[in-house]
RNA sequence: GCCGGGAUGGCGGAAUUGGUAGACGCAAUGGACUCAAAAUCCAUCGAUCGCAAGGUCAUGAGAGUUCGAUUCUCUCUCCCGGCACCA
């Protein structure tokens, strides 16, 4: 064993052998107990994978590794998440057709997992964009549809003019495109919307019920937001029109001076106005107006008063002006407020600029008064629908066909999938129509219904949807007749533990939560939550402390570093860099530290030596902390645990030790474990042998002991275990000698760890 | 503004029912080996005073509780992330 350590044949050698065995296969029908780990399945994309997926995909590798060791049926899947726009932007400017671009990298990512040694079943790999994967997408929306959960509507949405689609609330970023930066604008549009907000009290409340890691429950509990409140209605004066009001503050009503109205709100064009043609052109203006200039926290407050038109406070009858002022929103609330300028920053800006009264107000009990005006207590949600159409190419086609007799008629399930015709340009278009709209041959169809002349929804699914349900599928992922049996989503879900990225925060953790509740309530998933836990790896950062990204050139690739150090070393390096749910800071030099160690284990050799109690208590004490770490992701300090035992081992170490050492090294660096548990004819160590450790053997027979006086470490005895305390004052009164020359009043002993003496003049 | 997470040596970071601050690793310095270099091995490695023994200071800042605080409480500063004219 004395030649150097080779990365390459040895790491192909144990790689070949799991491919060949299928080491990895989660088995449906097990007596084991079942654990299903998942991580986000990656978007394939041209550059490959980066150290971000090394980090949370060997992490749980960690978890599903050692789970098998323990004797549990894991299921660790992996597949790929590969419509969307980045590839359909790539074959555009290449040529090639988003297909056979797919096809290109998800083979060089399955060559890079497979190259990092990750444990994952492929036998159960899915691919979003394969037509009998989202046959069950379509299959799905289908059944949103007929439950009434997605309806297509005339609706002002974010548009973005570069990549030329419309994006959901959750994609746009600072008024910008998520993905490319740029400036939304907003363009009314007919778009397939799902209903998301009839779901937002559920998927609210019931992060009361899941193991989330906190920012993410934080996340979600932001962007859902709901507030209590009151909905009052004012009627119009001289009028037999009304408009309702939200409020938190039903307790201020004597105090509202003025009502406001959003640029959106419907009741304007009802009104008789007398100075119609101002509030239009006032009204026009706000709806071209991106989010971000509307938003601008800093800018001046503007409306214009609807003249001749007054509003009736129904607490004291009082007639109060009506304005329309973009600083209200359409589409919370209702739309339309009353203002309550001594109680409302925003009202009395807005008060103050155009010299409306600011009255204080003894407050009411909120919900008497809303009682007494016939008000009605209501939860209001920022969360909004989900804006689901996307006019571009590479996405699930939304299997709907729409007739001029019927209106929209669903895609009979039997006909599913409607598949994506292959087509030779496929570029957006500025009208904000699909590409597929000018394949008149797959429009042009047939009503379900009437058998009529009827055209094809030709807007596509967001990338969003596949991936809302892909942990279910695989369940079960070569199944034909549903998206997967139900014994085996009873047998495998919920997820036991799904580690992702926070950026997923507010788009899939949220968007699949809610699909995953709606299969719920129609019955095809046995619970309400999809994942039973979830953690989140930190960012890895460039050398610098930048975020990496291709244009700036300061990436690292795997490849490269498994080429030059190996797969194990990368992995454990990954695992050592630093806390797992924090950013780090990449640096490859620091990489030495990690190959260093396991250059250091390659030449560790069993000798028949006896265990040395020294060792005996650090190995059980390694045991339970790289066990427990394990569990926590503490894997940093699991990593350093193991190079203290292996320091203390370099001393010389029993065949018994050895293999346990080897064991627990074995989901960090599992090639080396592997073959170094091999050559020295031990058991293979990768299933059904994970060690336990000795309660009674976590602590030595003596102990250190440190002796303070008035809290200053003035000396350490060494003491045996269960010293009475007399004698261990005793011995801490020699130790500490002159310290306690000016008397000692008061002396404090805690076992095993410290003698405080007090003493006075301190 | 609200919410979440942070701040510890030259660097990444350890340390929880409050009990030796700086584990483990990187870098650095000195030495061994070598013709030499790399690799490897040994030693040193928070600041400061001291020949030394040893002392003092030190976990973003300031107070407090305690025999004892990186850890608990209060106030504050800064950094990262999310949300934000949401009535």
């Amino acid at each position: 064993m004395a030649e150097k350590y080779d990365h390459k044949s040895i790491e192909k050698k144990w790689q070949e052998r799991w491919e060949e065995s299928g080491a990895f296969g989660a088995d449906d029908s097990s007596i084991k107990p079942k654990q299903y780990l998942l991580v986000e399945f990656p978007f394939p994309s041209g550059d490959g994978l980066h150290t971000g997926h090394v980090r949370s995909y060997t992490a749980m590798d960690i978890v599903a590794r050692k789970r098998r060791a323990q004797g549990q049926n894991v299921l660790y899947p992996i597949g790929w998440d590969a419509f969307g726009l980045p590839t359909e932007n790539y074959a555009l400017k290449t040529g090639k057709h988003p297909k056979a671009v797919t096809e290109e990298n998800t083979n060089n990512f399955r060559r890079q997992l497979k190259s990092l040694g990750l444990s994952f079943d492929w036998s159960r790999e899915v691919n979003t964009t394969d037509p009998k994967y989202y046959k069950w997408t379509q299959w799905i929306f289908l059944q949103l549809f007929k439950k009434g959960l997605a309806y297509k509507t005339k609706t002002l949405i974010n548009w973005c003019p570069r990549d030329k689609i419309g994006l959901a609330n959750e994609e746009v970023v600072d008024g910008a495109c998520e993905r490319c930066g740029t400036l939304v604008e907003k363009r009314e549009k007919e778009q397939w919307m799902l209903a998301i907000t009839k779901y937002a009290q559920r998927l609210y409340d019931d992060l009361e019920t899941v193991d989330y890691i906190e920012a993410a429950k934080a996340g979600q509990r932001n962007w859902i937001g709901p507030s209590e409140g009151a909905e009052i209605t004012f009627k119009i004066s001289r009028s037999n029109l009304d408009v309702k009001v939200f409020t938190t503050r039903p307790d201020t009503l004597f105090g509202a001076t003025y009502m406001v109205l959003a640029p959106e709100h419907p009741l304007i064009a009802q009104l008789s106005i007398e100075n119609k043609a101002e509030v239009e052109s006032y009204v026009q203006a706000a709806k071209k107006k991106s989010d971000i200039e509307r938003g601008a926290l800093d800018k001046e407050k503007t409306g214009v008063e609807l003249q001749g038109v007054k509003a009736i406070n129904p607490a004291n009858k009082e007639e109060i002006p009506l304005y329309v002022a973009d600083y209200v929103l359409g589409g919370y609330g209702t739309g339309a407020i009353m203002a309550v300028p001594a109680h409302d920053e925003r009202d009395r800006e807005f008060a103050e600029k155009y010299n409306l009264p600011i009255r204080e107000i003894e407050l009411e009990d909120p919900k008497e008064i809303t009682k007494k005006v016939v008000g009605t207590w209501v939860t209001n949600f920022k969360l909004r629908d989900w804006v689901f159409s996307r006019q571009r190419y590479w996405g699930e086609p939304i299997p709907m066909i729409n007739c001029a007799k019927c209106g929209w008629v669903p895609v009979p399930e039997d006909q599913l999938p409607v598949e994506l015709p292959q087509i030779e340009k496929y570029q957006p278009t500025d009208t904000g129509e699909s590409p597929l709209a000018t394949i008149a041959e797959w429009v042009n169809t047939t009503c379900p219904q009437c058998k009529g002349p009827a055209k094809r929804e030709t807007d596509v699914m967001p990338n969003w949807a596949g991936s809302s349900w892909y942990y279910l599928r695989y369940a079960d992922p070569r199944n034909d007749t549903a998206f997967a049996a139900q014994d085996k989503l009873k047998y495998w879900t919920p997820v036991d533990w799904y580690n992702g990225g926070m950026e997923h925060t507010t788009l899939h953790l949220l968007y699949s939560r809610f699909w995953h509740k709606f299969l719920f309530d129609i019955g095809m998933v046995p619970t309400s939550e999809p994942y039973l836990k979830r953690t989140s790896h930190g960012l890895i950062l460039a050398e610098g402390g930048e975020k990496m990204s291709k244009s700036k050139g300061n990436t690292v690739s795997p490849d490269e570093l498994v080429e030059r150090f190996g797969a194990d070393t990368l992995r454990l390096y990954e695992m050592f860099i630093g806390p797992f749910d924090q950013p780090v800071v990449w640096s490859t030099q620091s990489m030495t530290g990690s190959q260093r160690f396991l250059e250091r284990v390659w030449k560790l050799e069993p000798t028949d030596a006896p265990l040395s109690p020294k060792l005996e208590t650090l190995l059980n004490q390694t045991i339970k902390k790289v066990g427990e770490d394990i569990e926590n992701l503490k894997m940093n300090t699991a990593v350093s645990a193991l190079m203290i035992l292996l320091n203390e081992m370099e001393a010389g170490v029993s065949r018994d030790a050895y293999k346990i050492f080897l064991q627990l090294l074995a989901p960090f660096a599992p090639h080396m474990a592997n073959e170094l548990a091999e050559q020295a004819e031990l058991d293979p160590i990768d299933w059904g042998t994970w060690p336990s450790f000795d309660a009674s053997k976590l602590a030595g027979a003596t102990s250190t002991v440190v002796v303070q006086v008035n809290g200053k470490v003035r000396g350490k005895i060494e003491l045996a275990v269960g010293t009475p305390e007399g004698e261990a004052l005793a011995a801490a009164r020699i130790t500490a000698g002159k310290w306690l020359e000016l008397g000692e009043k008061k002396a404090v002993y805690i076992p095993g760890k410290i003698v405080n003496f007090v003493v006075r003049g301190a």
